[in-house]
DNA sequence: CTCATATCAGGCTTACTGACATCT
DNA sequence: CAGATGTCAGTAGGCCTGATATGA
Protein backbone atom coordinates (compact mmCIF):
# COMPACT_ATOMS: atom_id res chain seq x y z
CA UNK A 1 0.00 0.00 0.00
CA UNK A 2 1.21 3.26 -0.66
CA UNK A 3 0.73 5.55 2.40
CA UNK A 4 2.05 9.09 1.69
CA UNK A 5 2.07 10.07 5.64
CA UNK A 6 4.76 7.70 6.41
CA UNK A 7 6.79 7.95 3.06
CA UNK A 8 10.68 7.58 4.42
CA UNK A 9 10.87 11.15 2.80
CA UNK A 10 8.55 12.63 4.83
CA UNK A 11 8.28 10.81 8.53
CA UNK A 12 7.26 14.16 9.90
CA UNK A 13 4.07 14.45 8.37
CA UNK A 14 3.08 12.14 11.26
CA UNK A 15 4.29 14.09 14.46
CA UNK A 16 1.50 15.87 16.37
CA UNK A 17 3.78 18.50 16.22
CA UNK A 18 3.27 19.01 12.33
CA UNK A 19 -0.71 18.40 12.18
CA UNK A 20 -1.07 20.80 14.56
CA UNK A 21 0.92 23.72 13.22
CA UNK A 22 -0.49 22.82 9.84
CA UNK A 23 -4.19 22.31 10.72
CA UNK A 24 -3.69 25.39 12.59
CA UNK A 25 -2.10 27.41 9.43
CA UNK A 26 -5.16 26.09 7.55
CA UNK A 27 -7.29 27.95 10.17
CA UNK A 28 -5.19 31.10 9.88
CA UNK A 29 -5.72 31.27 6.31
CA UNK A 30 -9.56 30.75 6.74
CA UNK A 31 -9.96 33.48 9.16
CA UNK A 32 -7.62 35.64 7.42
CA UNK A 33 -9.55 35.46 3.95
CA UNK A 34 -12.75 36.13 5.98
CA UNK A 35 -11.49 39.07 7.18
CA UNK A 36 -9.79 40.49 4.44
CA UNK A 37 -12.74 40.46 2.33
CA UNK A 38 -13.78 43.29 4.72
CA UNK A 39 -10.65 44.63 5.21
CA UNK A 40 -10.10 43.62 8.16
CA UNK A 41 -7.46 41.60 10.49
CA UNK A 42 -7.53 39.74 13.42
CA UNK A 43 -6.31 42.26 15.74
CA UNK A 44 -9.16 44.20 14.57
CA UNK A 45 -11.53 41.60 15.92
CA UNK A 46 -9.58 41.22 19.04
CA UNK A 47 -9.45 44.67 19.58
CA UNK A 48 -13.01 45.67 18.62
CA UNK A 49 -14.43 42.44 20.90
CA UNK A 50 -11.94 43.55 23.63
CA UNK A 51 -13.49 46.58 23.40
CA UNK A 52 -17.00 45.95 23.49
CA UNK A 53 -16.37 43.73 26.81
CA UNK A 54 -14.15 46.65 29.10
CA UNK A 55 -16.27 49.63 27.69
CA UNK A 56 -13.89 52.82 26.90
CA UNK A 57 -10.33 51.96 28.12
CA UNK A 58 -6.49 53.03 27.83
CA UNK A 59 -4.21 51.31 25.36
CA UNK A 60 -2.29 49.47 28.03
CA UNK A 61 -5.67 47.97 29.55
CA UNK A 62 -6.98 46.91 25.93
CA UNK A 63 -3.22 45.57 25.49
CA UNK A 64 -3.36 43.17 28.64
CA UNK A 65 -6.90 41.93 27.61
CA UNK A 66 -6.51 41.80 24.12
CA UNK A 67 -3.41 39.65 24.03
CA UNK A 68 -2.28 42.15 21.82
CA UNK A 69 1.38 43.75 22.22
CA UNK A 70 1.71 47.27 23.27
CA UNK A 71 3.71 48.28 20.34
CA UNK A 72 1.27 46.71 18.16
CA UNK A 73 -1.64 48.41 19.92
CA UNK A 74 -0.29 51.77 18.24
CA UNK A 75 -0.29 50.96 14.62
CA UNK A 76 -4.00 48.52 15.46
CA UNK A 77 -6.12 51.58 16.55
CA UNK A 78 -4.57 53.75 14.05
CA UNK A 79 -5.81 51.11 11.21
CA UNK A 80 -9.38 51.42 13.15
CA UNK A 81 -9.43 54.87 13.99
CA UNK A 82 -9.31 56.43 10.50
CA UNK A 83 -12.24 54.00 9.50
CA UNK A 84 -14.05 55.76 12.03
CA UNK A 85 -14.60 52.42 14.59
CA UNK A 86 -12.90 53.56 17.53
CA UNK A 87 -12.15 56.81 19.14
CA UNK A 88 -8.56 57.44 20.44
CA UNK A 89 -9.03 60.69 23.06
CA UNK A 90 -6.55 61.88 25.40
CA UNK A 91 -7.42 61.04 29.53
CA UNK A 92 -7.79 64.48 31.33
CA UNK A 93 -7.35 62.83 34.44
CA UNK A 94 -4.33 60.99 33.81
CA UNK A 95 -2.48 62.61 30.91
CA UNK A 96 -0.08 60.08 29.96
CA UNK A 97 -2.91 58.05 28.76
CA UNK A 98 -4.99 57.68 25.56
CA UNK A 99 -8.77 56.50 26.07
CA UNK A 100 -10.21 54.74 23.21
CA UNK A 101 -14.23 53.97 22.85
CA UNK A 102 -15.69 52.38 20.66
CA UNK A 103 -18.11 53.87 17.82
CA UNK A 104 -21.47 52.97 16.78
CA UNK A 105 -20.39 52.32 13.46
CA UNK A 106 -17.18 49.93 15.05
CA UNK A 107 -19.73 47.91 16.69
CA UNK A 108 -21.50 47.15 13.89
CA UNK A 109 -18.49 46.40 12.33
CA UNK A 110 -17.59 43.85 15.31
CA UNK A 111 -20.68 42.40 14.47
CA UNK A 112 -20.17 42.13 11.19
CA UNK A 113 -16.87 39.83 11.95
CA UNK A 114 -18.18 37.98 14.26
CA UNK A 115 -20.47 36.52 12.07
CA UNK A 116 -17.60 35.69 9.76
CA UNK A 117 -15.74 34.31 12.21
CA UNK A 118 -18.69 31.92 12.86
CA UNK A 119 -18.82 30.89 8.85
CA UNK A 120 -15.12 30.40 9.28
CA UNK A 121 -15.35 27.79 12.43
CA UNK A 122 -18.01 25.96 10.17
CA UNK A 123 -15.52 26.01 7.04
CA UNK A 124 -12.70 24.58 9.53
CA UNK A 125 -14.33 21.99 10.72
CA UNK A 126 -16.25 20.66 7.86
CA UNK A 127 -15.35 17.01 7.83
CA UNK A 128 -16.22 16.17 11.73
CA UNK A 129 -18.81 15.14 13.39
CA UNK A 130 -20.67 17.22 16.56
CA UNK A 131 -19.53 15.11 18.60
CA UNK A 132 -15.70 15.00 17.03
CA UNK A 133 -15.88 18.82 17.01
CA UNK A 134 -16.65 18.74 20.75
CA UNK A 135 -13.76 16.34 21.37
CA UNK A 136 -11.50 18.02 19.50
CA UNK A 137 -12.15 21.36 21.44
CA UNK A 138 -11.74 19.62 24.40
CA UNK A 139 -8.71 17.85 23.57
CA UNK A 140 -7.44 21.22 22.26
CA UNK A 141 -8.50 23.23 25.26
CA UNK A 142 -6.43 21.78 27.84
CA UNK A 143 -3.52 21.37 25.86
CA UNK A 144 -3.54 25.14 25.66
CA UNK A 145 -4.52 25.63 29.41
CA UNK A 146 -1.45 23.73 30.27
CA UNK A 147 0.92 24.88 28.19
CA UNK A 148 -0.19 28.67 29.26
CA UNK A 149 0.28 27.82 32.88
CA UNK A 150 3.75 25.96 32.19
CA UNK A 151 5.03 28.93 30.26
CA UNK A 152 3.35 31.38 32.64
CA UNK A 153 0.64 32.94 30.30
CA UNK A 154 -1.81 35.14 31.68
CA UNK A 155 -5.08 33.52 29.61
CA UNK A 156 -7.48 35.03 32.09
CA UNK A 157 -8.90 38.01 33.91
CA UNK A 158 -7.44 39.79 36.36
CA UNK A 159 -7.76 43.40 37.91
CA UNK A 160 -6.74 46.65 36.15
CA UNK A 161 -5.88 49.52 37.74
CA UNK B 1 -18.35 30.66 38.59
CA UNK B 2 -15.33 32.37 37.05
CA UNK B 3 -14.91 31.28 33.80
CA UNK B 4 -11.96 33.11 32.00
CA UNK B 5 -12.71 31.28 28.55
CA UNK B 6 -15.87 32.89 28.24
CA UNK B 7 -15.27 36.13 29.52
CA UNK B 8 -17.12 38.72 27.68
CA UNK B 9 -13.79 40.74 26.73
CA UNK B 10 -12.75 37.93 25.16
CA UNK B 11 -14.99 35.67 23.34
CA UNK B 12 -12.93 34.40 20.71
CA UNK B 13 -10.62 32.13 22.86
CA UNK B 14 -13.50 29.43 23.09
CA UNK B 15 -13.44 29.62 19.34
CA UNK B 16 -11.78 26.00 17.79
CA UNK B 17 -9.82 28.04 15.26
CA UNK B 18 -7.86 30.12 18.27
CA UNK B 19 -7.47 26.79 20.02
CA UNK B 20 -5.83 25.33 17.09
CA UNK B 21 -3.64 28.29 16.13
CA UNK B 22 -2.63 29.13 19.76
CA UNK B 23 -1.87 25.23 20.94
CA UNK B 24 0.35 25.21 17.31
CA UNK B 25 2.19 28.15 18.57
CA UNK B 26 3.29 26.36 21.90
CA UNK B 27 4.06 22.87 19.75
CA UNK B 28 6.11 25.58 17.58
CA UNK B 29 8.34 27.14 20.13
CA UNK B 30 8.87 23.56 21.51
CA UNK B 31 10.16 22.64 18.46
CA UNK B 32 12.11 25.66 17.52
CA UNK B 33 13.89 25.86 21.31
CA UNK B 34 14.89 21.67 20.93
CA UNK B 35 15.79 22.20 17.65
CA UNK B 36 17.87 26.08 18.85
CA UNK B 37 19.90 24.26 21.61
CA UNK B 38 21.52 22.09 18.71
CA UNK B 39 21.70 25.46 15.87
CA UNK B 40 19.21 23.99 13.81
CA UNK B 41 15.63 25.07 12.75
CA UNK B 42 12.97 23.39 11.28
CA UNK B 43 13.88 23.85 7.87
CA UNK B 44 17.28 21.74 8.44
CA UNK B 45 15.48 19.24 9.97
CA UNK B 46 12.97 18.56 7.21
CA UNK B 47 15.90 19.08 4.19
CA UNK B 48 18.23 16.17 6.08
CA UNK B 49 15.17 14.05 6.73
CA UNK B 50 14.08 14.56 2.68
CA UNK B 51 17.73 13.56 1.81
CA UNK B 52 18.10 10.76 3.75
CA UNK B 53 14.90 9.64 2.51
CA UNK B 54 15.75 10.06 -1.16
CA UNK B 55 19.94 9.77 -1.43
CA UNK B 56 21.59 12.64 -3.18
CA UNK B 57 19.01 15.14 -5.22
CA UNK B 58 18.86 18.46 -7.28
CA UNK B 59 17.50 20.95 -5.14
CA UNK B 60 14.49 21.45 -7.46
CA UNK B 61 13.63 18.14 -6.16
CA UNK B 62 14.32 18.42 -2.19
CA UNK B 63 12.25 21.49 -2.54
CA UNK B 64 9.05 19.82 -3.81
CA UNK B 65 9.73 16.32 -1.29
CA UNK B 66 10.00 18.90 1.38
CA UNK B 67 7.50 21.60 0.70
CA UNK B 68 10.00 23.99 1.87
CA UNK B 69 10.21 26.58 -0.83
CA UNK B 70 12.96 26.66 -3.77
CA UNK B 71 13.97 30.57 -3.11
CA UNK B 72 15.10 29.06 0.51
CA UNK B 73 16.53 25.96 -0.47
CA UNK B 74 19.27 27.98 -1.38
CA UNK B 75 19.92 29.72 2.29
CA UNK B 76 18.95 26.26 4.05
CA UNK B 77 21.78 24.44 2.15
CA UNK B 78 24.19 27.05 2.61
CA UNK B 79 23.82 27.00 6.17
CA UNK B 80 23.85 22.67 6.38
CA UNK B 81 27.11 23.34 3.71
CA UNK B 82 28.83 25.46 5.61
CA UNK B 83 28.39 22.79 8.92
CA UNK B 84 29.69 20.00 6.62
CA UNK B 85 26.42 18.45 6.91
CA UNK B 86 25.66 18.05 3.22
CA UNK B 87 27.80 18.72 0.23
CA UNK B 88 26.74 20.38 -2.73
CA UNK B 89 28.03 19.79 -6.20
CA UNK B 90 27.39 20.59 -9.59
CA UNK B 91 25.38 17.88 -11.84
CA UNK B 92 27.96 16.44 -15.06
CA UNK B 93 24.93 15.19 -16.44
CA UNK B 94 22.72 18.25 -16.11
CA UNK B 95 24.37 21.31 -15.67
CA UNK B 96 21.92 23.36 -14.45
CA UNK B 97 21.64 21.24 -11.09
CA UNK B 98 23.55 20.85 -8.14
CA UNK B 99 23.80 17.33 -6.19
CA UNK B 100 23.02 17.58 -2.60
CA UNK B 101 24.13 14.77 -0.80
CA UNK B 102 24.37 13.68 2.85
CA UNK B 103 27.62 13.55 4.60
CA UNK B 104 27.56 11.10 7.42
CA UNK B 105 27.91 13.88 10.43
CA UNK B 106 24.70 15.39 8.33
CA UNK B 107 23.51 11.77 9.41
CA UNK B 108 24.25 11.88 12.78
CA UNK B 109 23.16 15.29 12.79
CA UNK B 110 19.86 14.30 11.73
CA UNK B 111 19.50 11.63 14.11
CA UNK B 112 20.25 14.12 16.97
CA UNK B 113 17.47 15.91 15.99
CA UNK B 114 14.74 13.31 15.41
CA UNK B 115 16.15 12.46 19.08
CA UNK B 116 15.06 15.69 19.77
CA UNK B 117 12.01 15.73 17.99
CA UNK B 118 10.58 13.10 19.45
CA UNK B 119 10.82 13.95 22.93
CA UNK B 120 9.01 17.57 22.05
CA UNK B 121 6.00 15.41 20.49
CA UNK B 122 6.52 13.83 24.78
CA UNK B 123 6.10 17.62 26.46
CA UNK B 124 3.82 18.68 23.74
CA UNK B 125 0.95 15.79 24.86
CA UNK B 126 2.13 16.00 28.46
CA UNK B 127 -1.39 16.34 29.91
CA UNK B 128 -2.86 14.01 27.39
CA UNK B 129 -3.38 9.87 27.93
CA UNK B 130 -1.98 7.93 25.28
CA UNK B 131 -5.82 7.24 24.16
CA UNK B 132 -6.12 11.13 23.89
CA UNK B 133 -3.25 11.76 21.93
CA UNK B 134 -4.39 8.72 19.04
CA UNK B 135 -7.69 10.68 19.00
CA UNK B 136 -6.51 13.55 18.84
CA UNK B 137 -3.52 12.80 16.40
CA UNK B 138 -6.52 10.66 14.68
CA UNK B 139 -9.10 13.88 14.16
CA UNK B 140 -5.77 16.43 13.25
CA UNK B 141 -5.04 14.05 10.49
CA UNK B 142 -8.29 14.29 8.92
CA UNK B 143 -9.28 17.92 9.59
CA UNK B 144 -5.30 18.21 7.70
CA UNK B 145 -5.73 15.96 4.87
CA UNK B 146 -9.81 17.26 4.28
CA UNK B 147 -8.25 21.07 3.97
CA UNK B 148 -5.16 19.79 1.89
CA UNK B 149 -7.48 18.42 -0.56
CA UNK B 150 -9.82 21.33 -0.73
CA UNK B 151 -7.20 23.69 -1.38
CA UNK B 152 -5.02 21.20 -3.65
CA UNK B 153 -1.78 20.75 -1.68
CA UNK B 154 0.27 18.12 -3.14
CA UNK B 155 1.14 16.22 0.39
CA UNK B 156 1.73 13.59 -1.28
CA UNK B 157 4.07 11.22 -3.53
CA UNK B 158 4.65 11.66 -6.78
CA UNK B 159 7.55 10.74 -9.27
CA UNK B 160 9.88 13.12 -10.09
CA UNK B 161 11.47 12.89 -13.63
C1' DC C 1 11.06 28.70 -28.22
C1' DT C 2 9.58 26.88 -23.89
C1' DC C 3 10.60 24.84 -19.71
C1' DA C 4 13.52 23.69 -15.55
C1' DT C 5 17.04 25.02 -12.42
C1' DA C 6 19.43 27.86 -9.21
C1' DT C 7 20.03 32.36 -7.25
C1' DC C 8 18.94 36.91 -5.30
C1' DA C 9 16.16 40.58 -3.45
C1' DG C 10 12.44 41.53 -1.13
C1' DG C 11 7.53 41.42 1.14
C1' DC C 12 4.14 39.95 4.72
C1' DT C 13 2.49 38.58 9.20
C1' DT C 14 2.61 37.90 14.07
C1' DA C 15 4.79 38.21 17.71
C1' DC C 16 8.31 40.34 20.42
C1' DT C 17 12.65 43.50 21.96
C1' DG C 18 14.66 47.73 22.92
C1' DA C 19 14.82 52.61 23.18
C1' DC C 20 12.73 56.80 24.25
C1' DA C 21 9.92 60.83 26.05
C1' DT C 22 6.27 61.81 28.95
C1' DC C 23 3.76 61.69 32.95
C1' DT C 24 2.28 59.73 37.99
C1' DC D 1 13.32 58.41 42.31
C1' DA D 2 10.71 54.08 40.33
C1' DG D 3 7.06 52.79 37.43
C1' DA D 4 3.37 53.28 33.87
C1' DT D 5 2.12 54.84 29.30
C1' DG D 6 2.37 55.60 24.47
C1' DT D 7 5.35 55.74 20.39
C1' DC D 8 8.77 54.19 17.04
C1' DA D 9 12.22 51.21 14.99
C1' DG D 10 13.69 46.89 14.20
C1' DT D 11 14.05 41.59 14.50
C1' DA D 12 13.05 36.62 13.16
C1' DG D 13 10.80 32.55 11.23
C1' DG D 14 8.18 30.63 7.78
C1' DC D 15 6.10 31.23 3.52
C1' DC D 16 5.73 33.42 -0.66
C1' DT D 17 6.41 36.66 -5.34
C1' DG D 18 9.08 38.32 -8.76
C1' DA D 19 13.26 38.93 -11.61
C1' DT D 20 17.27 37.04 -13.58
C1' DA D 21 20.86 33.92 -15.73
C1' DT D 22 21.86 29.63 -17.36
C1' DG D 23 21.14 25.43 -19.58
C1' DA D 24 18.00 21.27 -21.42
Amino acid sequence: MKNPSEDTAAPWKALPSWLLTQTADHAHHLVSEGFNAVEARGYHYRLLATLEGLGPSSQATLSRQSGIHVSDMVATINELAERGYVERTPDMTDRRRNVISLTPSGKRHLHRLEKRLSKTQDELLAPLTVDERKELTELLSRLLSYHNSVTGNPENDWQDP
